[in-house]
RNA sequence: GGGCCUGUAGCUUAGUCGGCAGAGCGACGGACUCUUAAUCCGUAGGCCAAGGGUUCAAAUCCCUUCAGGCCCGCCA
């Protein structure tokens, strides 16, 4: 009936405590010292006891116990340590309420004083403890842990209490977007926060999730991007603007794509894409070597030199390279023989070079770039939003970052003509009307916003978890997100499946 | 959408040329006052992911379904 793992006997437990007065989920602790605080202040201590009394708490992972004698191992956010608990020092009612009540997965409040055992193991040497709350689902196994993957990810918590490798992962994934806010407040830009609640989707193509809102009578749609919005407050005049945002986008689940991922983007006013180029960077490097503490890293069996500057091809120039052909010089016509003899699919419809460019480019180039590169001056026909090429027809200042062979980045110089961007808007609308489900809309207020005019502006956006996979050396995107979209457990048959 | 692989006790798993479903840890009971994967003695715990088929006999072979992992396609 029930999916819950509650262990009857735990629930026994709980009961017998109740009836001996205990208070089995008690409201608060006081203790002195974390488990790090304590292994630091006496890392030099020895077989005596600490004439200094600490109290600490935590989760029991491990119960040994010796007749007369227990040894405890108990965890706190950042470390373990070993509890040593004698009948002789806490009594025998204290001591038999720990040997038959307390089990792994409690979490519990000691107070005593440190020593070291004779196997040399700093060990807190136990008054007195309290149990602060009683666990009634069991542990995983304490030495194997939890290894099944889809476990591990329905139910992360359990997961974070065993393994503390995943634990460091996610401390890793804090620390760098904390690291990342820093690097940007330094540099004097703000951060805002745009709707994901919008009327008009844009600013990337892709599917959306659709929504509604009762009281407005009106379809909603989650954001696939911020990008819109934070153009507008450039326009408004904040010059310097960044936000971190969790973007939504309807497709498929794999290694390195999940539906709701988050996304920094950045847009500086004045600059243009090569500034923002640096700027990504920069960033990346900084964050490498707050986080890792070195330019070389290894990921997915590569070894990774992030050393700056970093290799810089135009997309042209990578197509020339791995796979070897001017798009620029051949007719439409030669570039579809080209992409049917070379196994390149989904060329039927292309009527332009542009187009042809953009296949070429992910077909035959973006799986070897592996050493940090920006691909750049994309075709106009895929970049709606970037600004025409300064000098060449037909290409947008527009790049993208690929690391192992993962987009890690998009930016441009930002299209600021409001009638070049209506243009290409309607361009998009027709496509989406033609049936391209992740053309972009037309969004009137956007553009009438770049009516009021926006200056040259530098934009780009990071892939926060890639680069957090990047950093921690995982190459499924799951690994770095505490919760990724799993498809739902069937319902018991118990319950009501069907409703349509 | 295509291919490959996985699903056995709470956890980690053995068993898959068809022949009674095993272990370790954990749980429960007992012994043990410096152990640390503690040790020792004992007990309980399984619809072998679900459904169907072949067979005297299925965890094992076949089909379908469910969930997950990996690769490819798709996603610019």
């Amino acid at each position: 009936m029930d999916h819950l793992c509650f262990d009857t006997t735990k629930i026994d437990k709980i009961q017998d405590l109740r009836e001996r007065g205990i208070t089995v989920y008690p409201y608060k602790f006081e203790r002195t010292d974390t488990v790090r605080e304590i292994k630091e202040r006496f890392a030099d201590i020895g077989h005596d006891k600490s004439p200094d009394a600490v109290s600490t708490a935590g989760r029991v992972y491990v119960v040994r116990q010796h007749g007369k004698t227990i040894f405890a191992d108990i965890g706190d956010a950042d470390g373990r340590i070993q509890l040593y608990i004698r009948k002789n020092d806490l009594g025998e009612e204290s001591f038999n309420l720990f040997r038959q009540y307390i089990d792994a997965g409690d979490i519990i409040g000691v107070a005593g004083h440190v020593f070291r055992t004779k196997m040399g193991e700093i060990t807190i040497w136990v008054d007195r403890f309290e149990l602060l709350t009683k666990s009634v689902c069991p542990l995983p196994e304490k030495f194997h842990g939890l290894k099944n993957v889809e476990t591990r990810y329905r139910q992360r918590y359990v997961d974070l209490i065993m393994n503390e490798e995943s634990r460091g992962i996610f401390r890793t994934r804090s620390r760098i977007i904390s690291h990342l806010r820093q690097f940007l407040f330094e540099r004097g830009y703000l951060e805002f926060e745009t709707p994901t609640l919008q009327p008009i989707y844009g600013g990337a193509n892709a599917r959306p999730f659709t929504t509604y809102h009762n009281f407005l009578d009106q379809r909603l749609y989650l954001r696939i991007a911020p990008e819109l919005y934070l153009k507008r407050l450039v326009v408004g005049g904040f010059e310097k603007v960044f936000e971190i945002a969790k973007n939504f986008r309807n497709e498929d689940i794999d290694t390195n794509h999940n539906p709701e991922f988050s996304m920094v983007e950045i847009y500086e006013a004045y600059q243009d894409y090569n500034d923002m180029m640096d700027l990504t960077e920069e960033v990346i490097v900084h964050l490498a070597g707050e986080v890792c503490g070195t330019t070389t890293l290894s990921f997915a069996g590569h070894e990774l030199d992030i050393t700056r500057p970093w290799h810089r091809l135009t997309m042209e120039e990578a197509v020339q390279e791995y796979a070897g052909i001017s798009v620029r010089d051949h007719s439409i016509d030669e570039l579809r023989t080209f992409a049917g003899e070379h196994g390149v699919r989904g060329f039927e419809d292309i009527t332009t070079q542009g187009e042809f460019l953009a296949l070429f480019f992910e077909h035959f180039g973006e799986k070897n770039l592996i050493q940090p590169t920006f691909i750049y001056d994309f075709p106009i026909e895929i970049s709606p939003l970037a600004k025409k090429h300064r000098e060449s027809e037909g290409l947008t200042e527009r790049f993208e970052l690929f690391i192992a062979g993962m987009e890690m980045a998009n930016g441009f110089s930002e299209l600021n003509d409001p009638l070049d961007q209506k243009a290409r808007l309607e361009e998009q609308d027709a496509r989406r009307r033609r049936g391209d489900l992740e053309a972009q809309m037309i969004d009137y207020d956007f553009i009438c916003a770049l009516g009021y005019g926006m200056p040259p502006t530098g934009g780009v956006g990071i892939g926060i978890d890639r680069l957090v996979m990047l950093l921690t050396g995982k190459d499924s995107i799951k690994e770095v997100l505490l919760f990724p979209q799993m498809k739902t457990a069937l319902p018991g048959p118990d319950e009501d499946a069907d409703e349509e």
